[in-house]
DNA sequence: CTACCGGGCTGGAGCAGCTTCAGGTCAAGC
DNA sequence: GCTTGACCTGAAGCTGCTCCAGCCCGGTAG
């Protein structure tokens, strides 16, 4: 797979993948003759899982840890799992969080629809 | 109410809250005679509003716009309910993707859970 | 009355995490 | 054989904070 069919896949911007790679948050990628890189579906797959990460917040310092966990191998496992539990968490902080706002908005639309309908005292 | 004080009820440390004044999304805060901004509760109440659209992935761009709509007063209130309730949109997209990152971590945890017990087939 | 401390102020530098750009290679279709 | 499109690199640019040096001010402890 080239560089941009795993765009289209992952989530992530060819540039970002790129960027990763030389950041080292994703294992070299193999190259082919023309000097192009050639993904394997575990490579699709890491960079899918670190493009779910990202987009769910997960900080850089963090992603590049685990990245680094995964180029140790199956040694790495159980730390690996830490990882993910506590990302787990940090989910629901989120979900409260955009619970939180969707509440937030709903109040003040109210108020602005009362404002609308008939200047409010 | 000061700086400190608002910071610690709104949820954005205190140099965001200047840089925010500085980039014109909130409205000049009022000074006292010794320099110091001295914030009504209605500038808490838009600074909590803002750190909340902040927290759940509003882009800057947005947030000004919202902004320049919230100093035009009353005339503007229309344009910011719809702006409001695209957001809302957008927060059941956000909510989705972490139920699809929850999942995606819930299947790695798994596959880890099963390399822990017992080498892989 | 002076010394100090916490909290505020400013302007400017620094940083993360991309994103864009200039300039070039290669493969394939017409 | 020429254009088109996808890829390559190294470097610069951008956003949205975040941190810092250096200063002022009001209160209180000695």
């Amino acid at each position: 797979m080239k560089i941009g069919e795993v765009a289209a896949r992952c989530g992530l911007s060819i540039d970002t993948i790129r960027y990763y790679e030389r950041a080292g948050l994703c294992p070299a990628i193999a190259r082919g003759a023309d000097g192009q890189r050639y993904f394997t579906p575990e490579n699709l797959d890491w960079l899918t899982l670190l493009a779910s990460l990202r987009d769910t917040g997960m900080p850089m310092r963090e992603r590049t840890r685990f990245a680094a966990l995964y180029r140790a191998g199956d040694e790495s496992v159980a730390e690996r799992k830490e990882i993910l539990l506590a990302h787990g968490t940090a989910l629901e902080a989120q979900a409260a969080r955009l619970a939180r706002c969707k509440a937030l908005l709903a109040h003040k639309i109210a108020r602005y629809d009362s404002i609308l309908s008939g200047e409010r005292p």
